[in-house]
DNA sequence: ATTTCTTTGTGTCATTTTAACACTTTGCTA
DNA sequence: TAGCAAAGTGTTAAAATGACACAAAGAAAT
């Protein structure tokens, strides 16, 4: 969508995403980094988001956002929570921020977040009119953010946390072939807890929603791990007869 | 709180409310409803809701909401989705309910969806300043709404389906006291399926969440059931262990 | 070429959980 | 006292879970 000012914004709403990657260690979230001399995340560091148009949908708003930072498209995406709090733009430091990229800056906001899952390898993050410069950080790293966005953060990591357990969407952070230790590794890192290997392989294979290809990693300087891919027929079957025990 | 005008509207958000309540056959609604000559649900029929205050938070306005209707305070209600089509209120029934009870009828409205759960037999809807009048409705019996608050309502049942297999939220629903197949009648409601009765009793006593009571039963014509409580207790201290495995 | 290193990949057993299924008991009513 | 209607109860088979250890593959170093 070509930036034309036909939008008109509006100075209520807002939509704020956070975005999870995966490094094959740890998860990360992608947030924009504004120019200050402060060494504290709050006044460093936010989550990526807009104020809505009048003419767009919430969806639509908040994938536009993913899509300027990250230029993907139909990518994992769902709304988590709104927050509305009276205050969640009151501190100083955040008054700043909003002067210098909100023409309202002293409105009330409501935000809705989104939480989105994307393939970290898969893209460069590029700066937006909305974020000078785009940085992934791990997530066990982050202890505060501009606004109220630490504890939106914290509430979309519980969100995914949870939502891995009915739903096998971890694999939206994964790149198309993936070894059954990645995926592994990635349940371990959004579930906060170390799993059984061979109890999260005998899982994976009985649910079936893995398919081995005939592909092995080449390089690496141990036995190769086979690459598999995401069976998606097979998991909407499960779906369909309301399958949602996807967790461990 | 007393209706002084201190309040000023945010004519940009509001709050609706899906708020279930159980009969002990099956699962009620409490919606507003408008006179009209029309028969059709969407033209008469409403969830309960409201605009927001521009000093109060989502959780406050929705507990308003709440309050103003049923007089209870102190209940669940759980923030489930924001809602916030271009459209969504733009049907020509939707039109003309907005202009009898909105000052700017014509405003885009993002609308924050909370459900809440009550005890129906607890207290009696009482008529407020946006609801002349207020009824119950059986869930099944619920065909469309005025705006988009069929959709709201389905979403909002869904996530109850969803979290009940988490967390024993259902009791909400019942009093203090109640039996053990009320409490059965009521899964069955939510989720929309039959359950086996010895299967859930057993799965019931082994999470021991709920405590028999010295009172059964009177006056009923037939075997006279004994009484139970909730104990909150030894709810705890599964959540404590990350216990969420209260589904059937 | 042999050894070493690192990660992959695999099976069993005991325990727990789930699903399917039918008859007796209680108290009221006729 | 016979009949009714819902309460309450146990077993068994199948499936899922959790705990646990060693051999195989390939690269790197000597």
């Amino acid at each position: 969508m070509p930036k034309h000012n036909a939008h008109r914004l509006n100075n209520g709403i807002s939509v704020d995403c956070v975005i999870f990657g995966f490094d094959f260690e740890k998860l990360q979230v992608l947030l924009i980094e504004r120019e200050t001399e402060s060494e504290d995340q709050a006044s460093r560091y936010a989550l990526p988001g807009d104020l809505i148009y009048d003419d767009e949908n919430l969806n639509q708003a908040a994938n536009r956002v993913l899509k300027e930072l990250t230029g993907l498209e139909n990518i994992f995406l769902e709304q988590c929570k709104a927050h509305g709090d009276v205050n969640r733009t009151k501190r100083k430091s955040d008054r700043e921020w909003l002067k210098s990229v909100r023409t309202e800056p002293n409105s009330r906001v409501i935000t809705i977040a989104y939480y989105s899952l994307v393939n970290l390898n898969a893209f460069k993050p590029s700066p937006s009119n909305f974020a000078k410069s785009v940085v992934w950080k791990p997530l066990s790293e982050i202890e505060d953010l501009a606004f109220d966005h630490f504890e939106i953060l914290n509430n979309a990591w519980k969100t995914l946390q949870t939502k891995i357990k009915l739903k096998p969407i971890g694999f939206n952070l994964l790149p198309e072939k993936f070894t059954l230790s990645q995926l592994h590794k990635l349940y371990e890192a959004i579930l906060g807890r170390e799993l059984d290997k061979r109890n999260f392989r005998r899982k994976m294979m009985k649910l079936d929603i893995v398919e081995r290809l005939d592909e092995k990693q080449v390089g690496v300087p141990h036995k190769p791990s086979n690459f598999y891919k995401f069976n998606i027929e097979n998991y909407q079957k499960l779906i369909e007869e309301d399958y949602d025990n996807f967790g461990f």
